[in-house]
DNA sequence: TTTGTATTGAGAATCATTGTCATGTCCCGA
DNA sequence: TCGGGACATGACAATGATTCTCAATACAAA
């Protein structure tokens, strides 16, 4: 076994997904981050858009989350792990820890038995520019 | 002003989704539901599941979340906010509270003038009978 | 260079969800 | 009791994100 085999060739087309992402700070989806490839010249198929974002989510270097409106929507992030606070009106997003909440889900899990425990949690609203 | 006029008419239609939403523990879709009204004899359309189920999730009768393919499914919860406890491997879910999350999400939002704040959370786990 | 394989992309296909609108149903006042 | 009108329904079309298809292409290694 080849274990860690989750190396992918790194095309032109990943390349362009991957610095496009590099160019905003917010959560964007596939179909904005395709716009946003045009606009800078690279031609890149949406398929390959869609193809490219699943593989860095599954190899765990960029974020990936469902809008309110149920799409999934990109961001690259930091390593360590963390939470989103979401403007639903214009995306901006902050990244933030809450240590609390952290313990609280696993004391929860645990006092219900349930072991081998993760969670997800976002923080949707409208932010100061936007309300 | 209106007042409380969040009250609809209590149709046979609506009085079907209703009783549905009864025969089960877990999240369905509302093709699942619909699929479950035709099998119980009842003839109800698929906008008007959609609809019934919007609005019972609006006036917060019922839990709205999002599967991990993106669709919408529902299931009846207790009135008061709270979130779930998933198993993984079998659905098997519990309803949880804790107030302290929830002041502590108003906290942080506010904290960055984030205004009209909701949040979802999901805990998912192995529960005992599947470890 | 050659060959085998992974990748791409244009368009079709899928699938949940929402919109449309003619028809049906119910409430309420006269 | 009757009638008007607002609300509700449902068959179907439309939308829109995502996935699939598959022939053409680019790459790596020999």
């Amino acid at each position: 076994m080849t274990s860690t085999d989750s190396e992918k060739r790194p095309t032109r087309q990943r390349k362009a997904v991957a610095a496009a992402l590099e160019s905003f700070d917010d959560f964007r989806s596939a179909q904005e981050i395709h716009e946003i490839l045009r606009g800078g010249g690279d031609t890149v198929g949406l398929s390959t858009v869609y193809r490219s974002l699943q593989a860095l989510a599954d190899a765990g270097e960029i974020d990936m989350l469902r809008s309110e409106a149920g799409e999934a929507v990109y961001r690259r992030c930091s390593a360590a792990h963390h939470h989103h606070l979401v403007c639903r009106s214009c995306g901006a997003t902050v990244e933030v820890e809450g240590p609390a909440v952290e313990k609280w889900t696993r004391a929860v899990a645990s006092a219900h038995g349930y072991s081998d425990v993760s969670h997800t949690l976002e923080i949707f609203g409208t932010c100061p520019d936007c309300s």
